[in-house]
DNA sequence: TGTACATCAGTGAACGCGCGTTCACTGATGTAC
DNA sequence: TGTACATCAGTGAACGCGCGTTCACTGATGTAC
């Protein structure tokens, strides 16, 4: 459901099709695994054993154990996107409103999908190091954010040295977006605080704590929106 | 130099004290499997190799791997409790600066200690649930950070249900103390920053963005401070 | 429509590896009289 | 100071396990004429 491979799946040739099924639901039961036994329980032989095939059969969808590791990764990034961007459709409500929406889609996704939530931001896999297309999606998720958050009332006149070091990176990833020079920082800042509530909450810290975690997630992004322009220090 | 056993060894007969030193060697080459491999290149028999003993002596020191992490998880809760209040001296400072020198300890051991801080607040270990204790060393670091907090100017006048719900929990953790009815929520919303900008450091997430993690910490720090009262809706 | 060839999914055997954990034991260190 | 006994760190063999990955191969599916 939450998966975007069933879509590309048309016009192809029926091989293609059976690879690209295949190969999903072998995807599908990693993902399982993870969920039940965390990422040293995803096993290549185990599942080819549950799809009813052997172990060097998988070699035919992914290069290696950790080829299959980026292909999960990549997707849950593009997923987490495409869900906070379905949830926040064009439909004219003012910019504080659509952040957050944005906002509470991205808590959501990440407790109806806590492992894949913790695999692209909990404790990185040694040795790995993440293709740069992942980057890109990656920040997907902060376009539309940023064209909210562009609308707010700005945060004040001049820019600090934290703006003046963001500026390249609005040129490189939007090139031409004309945005005030502390949208940038209020993007970060937005994605940095949803993440503190979010990965707390996914890993159990809150557990013990005796309150409601979305009370708090709340009234993060409430400050975050009202926000005034701190210069930082 | 970060370690707590040392100080403990004084007071004991020879054997304990060999025996106190051994286990803290084994915990030594557990945390560096740690940094170099990760949680899951953390071995019982090669921590042994490498002590120049055999597999099976360890368990005269840790019961079962398990039992070895939840030691090594409880240090690192005890350790980042320890430098924050040592960096944060009493001398009459005022609270916006004692709490700015607890966060920038915080963050200084995570980015010192980068596994050790992901041991603790990054993927959970699957199964592995920590004992009582381990949330009260938690809890210790947020004792200094609530005393500041109490100091600062109020974010208002009434409470909210947020702030309702988290009324146990200093009743709990700090009976009879006297603290204005957003203090805690303050506290929390402290951590919460500096986790959700540290942990992403850490990971690694900033590194292709070009500015300093520092800027950002500091003003997220900032902001709290500052922080005006934000109802949750 | 039928034949010849190319593609490619999957097999089975094998390699080499390290893992956590148990158990009966040896031998050194510590304790009591 | 010396002897008898208890404690306990560490050994070595063994159990059972699963892992990723390679390789030469079979046999089914697809393609070209």
């Amino acid at each position: 459901m939450l998966s975007r491979e069933a879509a590309n799946v048309a016009t192809s040739t029926p091989r293609e099709r059976y690879r690209a099924q295949n190969q999903q639901e072998a995807k599908a039961i990693a993902l399982s695994q993870l969920a039940e036994s965390g990422p040293a329980g995803v096993s290549l032989n185990a599942i080819a054993k549950q799809m009813g095939l052997t172990g060097p059969a998988l070699y035919r969808y992914f290069g290696s154990r950790e080829d299959l590791f980026t292909e999960l990764i990549s997707d849950s990034y593009e997923d987490l996107a495409d869900f906070a961007i379905a949830n926040d459709p064009e439909d004219g409500a003012d910019p504080a409103t659509r952040l957050r929406r944005l906002a509470r889609a991205y808590r959501a996704w990440a407790l109806a999908e806590p492992h894949r939530y913790l695999l692209i931001y909990g404790t990185p896999m040694v040795g790995y190091s993440a293709p740069a297309h992942t980057t890109r999606s990656a920040y997907r998720m902060m376009v539309p954010a940023l064209r909210h958050l562009a609308l707010l009332p700005p945060l004040g006149p001049e820019a600090d040295e934290l703006d003046r070091q963001l500026k390249p990176l609005i040129a490189d990833r939007e090139p031409g977006a004309d945005y005030p020079p502390t949208v940038m920082r209020r993007g970060i800042a937005f994605w940095v605080r949803m993440h503190g509530v979010v990965s707390l909450e996914v890993a159990g810290h809150f557990t013990q704590m005796g309150f409601d975690p979305a009370l708090l997630f709340e009234a993060e992004v409430t400050e975050l929106i009202k926000g005034t322009r701190t210069s930082y220090m």
